[in-house]
DNA sequence: TATTATTTTAATAATGGTTCTCAATTAGCT
DNA sequence: AGCTAATTGAGAACCATTATTAAAATAATA
């Protein structure tokens, strides 16, 4: 297994990750970080993203419209994506829940289950406002 | 919005999705579909797959690996994608269990929850025999 | 600090899944 | 049968993502 070896452009990565709310895709993580690192390129944005992804410092979330986001929360936790806006937001159900739906499950599987996603779908709240 | 007209190739496609317990993808449903319309385009796969995922016919499933795939059973379900082999499969959770986890998640969200759709991971029992 | 080895990068080409375009065909009226 | 609108097949176009490669950056060693 190859060594990892430091670098600013995944550092920036890593940062906007972990401190923004959003959930961005790879191409609004570039814009970002291109602000500090003007050269760099998509496909560094991508390899340092599934990498991070693949050590478990982000996740990856696909939803059923468009590309794939990026999340630096590594806990346990569901999103909602509201139908209305498209926005994707962080949604807390308690670790004990997420694992009471994981045991649930289990009672009627045969595998291993380790892990699970729940991805929310409605209105949010300020789509609600508006109408 | 326009009214819906009968087409074969659609009746297929929908015949086919809600036959079949695998979770195809688009391209395994034009294979399939093929053998009955050896003319029929990928385009018209794609069109009806959406279209029956529009009119709330068949549902699309979204997975970090890889295309979508499109499942005829729309009562809410739950799916499990095994890490190891990367088959895509059914797990019940009775409907009370899935209102309870949307009702869980209303607590602490704002906007108006519809359904909820989750994924879970893990080794799958075949793979587990293997190993 | 200089040298060397290995990883990472930027740029860009290539890929794969999905959508779009459009002329020809077909279904559903009257 | 004739008209209109929806659907099709074929293929181009599109978009997100991955792969390639020479050059630059980083880490290890002397």
């Amino acid at each position: 297994m190859a060594s990892l070896k430091y670098s600013r452009q995944r550092e920036s990565i890593k940062h906007f990750l972990m401190t923004t709310r959003e959930h961005p895709t790879a191409d609004e993580v570039f814009m970002q970080v291109k602000q500090d690192f003007p050269n760099i390129s998509l496909g560094t944005v991508y390899r340092n993203l599934n990498l991070l992804t693949d050590i478990g410092e982000a996740i990856k979330i696909s939803t059923p419209d468009g590309g794939d986001r990026f999340d630096g929360r590594t806990e346990p936790h569901n999103h909602f994506l509201c139908k209305k806006c498209g926005r994707l937001l962080d949604l807390e159900l308690d670790m004990k829940s997420i694992e009471e739906v994981n045991q649930l499950a289990a009672e009627n599987f045969d595998g291993l289950i380790e892990s699970s996603a729940t991805l929310f779908y409605g209105e949010c709240s300020d789509c609600i406002k508006k109408s």
